[in-house]
This record gives C-alpha cells, structure tokens and sequence, in this order.
RNA sequence: GCGGCUGUAGCUCAGCGGUAGAGCGCCUGGUUGUGGUCCAGGAUGUCGUGGGUUCGAUCCCCAUCAGUCGCCCCA
C-alpha cells in the first residue's frame, strides 16, 4: 500500500462483529448463560483455539469437517505449524482435554465452555465462518447416570429462558430408537438411511420416500418395487412422530418392529421425559425424528428450535466413548451447546433484539474550562470511588458539544463541576432533564 | 467445490453512453455555561478491480475479486 491509498475497509463474509450497543447484549447474555451453568455446578475451562489436526480428525471419520489450518506468512516449506487448525467445536477438545488431565480432574466432570468455533464452510443465512458456542458438557469415566440427560437439556432450557428471546421447543430423542428400528426392519445401509432421514424437513417426504425405495433397490435386496415403497413408508412412518408426553411409545409399538436396542432407547427416552416434566408445556416434544449428523452420538439427542421455525439454535448429545481416539478408557458423556451467534444474528437480523447504551458510562463529567481541569478529574476519581463508571470530556469545549456527546452515546447523567469558584456541583439527569445540585463526594446514582 | 443474484457517498439506495444524485448520518452556525426538536449552511465518492467496444463508459462486453442466496454439510 502506498501512503496515498488506503485500505478499504470491508466486511468479512462470515466473521460477524457488532456496533457497541449490540455487542453490550451479546456480552449480557453470555453473562446469563454462564451464570445459570454455574448455579448447576458446571465449571468453566478455556482450550486453546487450535488443536493439532490429528486431534480434530481422530473423530471426525467419514465426514471431512472444514477445517481452518494454521500457517505463517513467512513458513518455509516445512513448515512444522501447519499441524495446528483451529477448532471447529468444542466436543473435539474436551476430549482432548480430559483425556489428557485425566488424572486431575474430578469425574463426573462437569464444565461448560463459552468460546469460538471456526468452520471453513460457505457462509450463508444463519451459518457463519466464526462463531460463539456455549457448551456444558458431563463425561464421566465408567458409567454416566441416565439423570444427566434430562439435567443437561433443562439447564439448558433455563439458560435459554433467561434470554430475552422468542419460546424456544426442545426436540429429543434417542439414537437407539431410529438404529434399532432399522435394524429391526432390515435395512442395511442405516447411515445413509438416518442421513436422507434427517433432512426430511427440507426435502419433503414424497421425495424422501423414493430416494430410500431407489437406494433399496440399488442395495439389492430381494423386494419388489411394492415393497421398496412400503419399506420407505415404514422409514418415514418412525420420524414423524412427534408427542409432547410418552404417547410415542404406543404409537413406535404399533408400527410392529421388534428390536432389543429398539426398546432400550424407548425406555430410556420415556425416562428422560418423564424428568423434563416441571418444564413448561410443550417446551419439550419427543421427536423421533431427530437423528442428527454428528457421528459419536450414541443415545439421546437434542435440537433446540424457536417455534415454526427449522433452523437449529442449538443441540446436543450423548456419547458413550468421547475420548476413545485419546485415551484407552471410556469415558461416557452427554453434552449440549447454545449456538448463541446463529441465536443472536437471528434475532438481530429480525430486529428484535434492541441496542442498549453505546458505553458503560454512567455519568459524564463536564470541563467546563482548561483551568478547571484538575477539578473535575477530582470530582471524576471522587464519583470513581463509589463504584460508578465515570467518563471525563477531556477537551474543554463547548458544553453544548460535550452534552451532545453524552446523548449520542447514552450516558444517562452529565455532571457540572463549578464553572466559578464557590459554585456548587450540579448532576442532571439526561433522560428527565431535571438538573439538580449534589456532592461529589457522597453522590449516588 | 458448484449454481442464481448483487457491487454507486459512512449507511439505505436512485440514476444515465457524454466523467453523479436523494434520504439518513456527519460537521459548522443560530453569541455570552446545558443535549434531544427546529432552521440555515457545509464536507464526502479512483460509480468493486483489470481489460475490451466506443470520439467518449459508472452505464455495453469479458475477466477478476468481494458480498449475498441456495446446493453439500452443519451450531
């Protein structure tokens, strides 16, 4: 860059920031969050923003993740720091974590994790490229009391509600239904299968229907094109059901498939509902049709969505062997996550969420001139003392200017020092325009 | 990685083959120590970038970059 161009500044797609007023609620809520994780026991860790790739691929499988890889600008060929990426949640590094600090940590561990996720994905509506996640997560070593599973949604229900946001629905299942039932229909290729199945709300189920009659045929199994169909039928017949109670239990038996792993999910969904129930009604639905593409998920799972609305606000699940690709000793865990930027953009994005104060500052105190500089520092670091977030204008212009400055940012006082000797202090209240004398030394808001 | 749409003042956008406008915002003033309203002035743009067509392009063509929506996948 020569000095006479600069830089036009520019947005990156998928790197949200916000003005101050907006950033204030964001921080706001995140305190909420936190606060109800921790009236839970949850305590909180920070991992490092890069793992090495190793670690983020170990569980990943299948499914490549787009994942940010680190480099240099000055790296050599060989460069040794290309083995870090940054993560792309933050499941993968509390497994890391634990598995490494197994000896020190307390189990059941309970912590929750506020931090940044990075994905190289295309940005779009909702998706973004960095973004907050706000995880709590359980992992015991042995044995994780099914209890957790309905502690972990209702925490995360009660972080939600103290949000000042639209209801949100909380979607559970259990992997055991959806795997057992298809295994107990036959059907060979299940992951395809729960994949065409958990995208049934954009697809639609006519289509859905005959891409799974397709594939059965070209699965080669014995069936006629009749049966295909039914089978697909019998496919979707499982995800559509939805009940705010246990009555899914009845409606799975009725399909008539029997399955050992099949029961144990029902049972232990119907537990799970059965320890939501001081939740407000219709705040939690037996879904069975929430499968969820994450790999390692092994039991329950939820998805949190506002009402009528089919993008996912957060989610979560039970793993039965988290740390296994790090450690040899499973380690059992359930674990929920707030998508609070996809959360948070929504809203915004809808205007719903309104700005706040452009500062902290509570009280703006005057110049009134270059003399009289040294007191209203004073008066500034007197006010200080209190506890009160003080703002001094450091250029002795005009009042009407430093005034206009007070507004513009939301401060609700202004203070007037002395503009004479022997005058007293006066505060005015900006929202009011009462304007009344006071002390400094004992003044409080 | 692929496809559709878009790219003009800080923001939202209008415009036209002959080198640009509105609203909002911003700055100044409406006198001597007091904001929000009102009034009067004012500043601001390599019209995303690079080529091409043309006497001449912000407007036409090509490329490129960026944004955006969708596919894939997911919080």
């Amino acid at each position: 860059m020569s000095e006479n161009k600069i830089y036009k500044p520019k947005q990156i797609s998928g790197f949200p920031e916000w003005l101050p007023e907006y950033r204030a609620v964001e921080l706001a809520w995140m305190d909420k969050i936190r606060a109800v994780f921790e009236r839970y026991g949850f305590c909180s860790i920070e991992t490092p923003s890069v793992e090495e790739v190793d670690a983020l691929l170990a569980k990943g499988g299948e499914t490549e993740k787009e994942i940010y890889t680190l480099t240099r600008l000055h790296a050599d060929d060989h460069d040794k720091d290309s083995r870090l990426a940054l993560h792309f949640d933050l499941t993968v590094p509390l497994a890391r974590y634990v598995a490494q600090h197994c000896n020190d940590l307390v189990f059941p561990f309970k912590r929750y994790q506020i931090q940044k996720s990075w994905r190289g994905e295309r940005p779009q509506k909702g998706r973004f490229r960095e973004f907050y996640q706000c995880d709590i997560d359980v992992v015991n070593v042995d044995g994780l009391p099914l209890h957790f599973d309905a502690e972990l949604p209702a925490v995360m229900f009660e972080a939600y509600q103290s949000l000042d946001i639209p209801p949100v629905e909380m979607h559970i299942s259990n992997r055991k239904i959806i795997i057992g039932y298809l295994q107990g229909l036959g059907v060979k290729d299940i992951p395809f299968v729960t994949r065409e199945l958990d995208k049934i709300d954009k697809i639609g189920v006519d289509k859905t229907r005959l891409i799974l009659a397709m594939h059965f045929e070209l699965e080669a199994q014995e069936l006629s094109s009749r049966e295909r169909l039914d089978l697909a039928q019998k496919c979707l017949d499982i995800v559509q059901i939805q009940f705010a109670d246990n009555g899914f239990v009845e409606k799975v038996r009725t399909l008539g498939v029997a399955n050992d792993l099949l029961d144990e999910g029902l049972k232990e969904l119907s537990f799970v509902m059965d320890n939501l129930k001081h939740l407000p009604q219709g705040s939690v639905i037996a879904d069975l049709g929430i499968i969820r593409g994450l790999d390692y998920y092994t039991g329950t799972v939820i998805e949190v969505r506002f009402k009528d609305k089919p993008l996912s606000i957060g989610g979560g699940g039970r793993y039965d062997n988290l740390a296994g690709a790090f450690i040899n000793q499973k380690l059992p865990g359930i674990g929920v996550s707030i998508g609070l930027t996809r959360l948070f953009a929504m809203l915004l994005d809808e205007g719903y969420i309104k700005p706040v104060a452009k500062c902290p500052t509570q009280i703006l105190v005057v110049l009134p001139a270059e003399e009289r500089r040294a007191e209203a520092a004073a008066t500034a670091h007197s006010l200080r003392l209190r506890g009160v977030n003080v703002e001094l204008y450091h250029s002795a212009t005009k009042v009407k200017k430093q005034m206009s400055y007070a507004e513009k940012k939301g401060i609700p006082y202004v203070w007037f020092p002395p503009f004479e000797d022997g005058q007293p202090h006066e505060v005015k209240n900006m929202a009011t325009g009462e304007q009344v004398q006071a002390d400094p030394s004992v003044w409080k808001i």
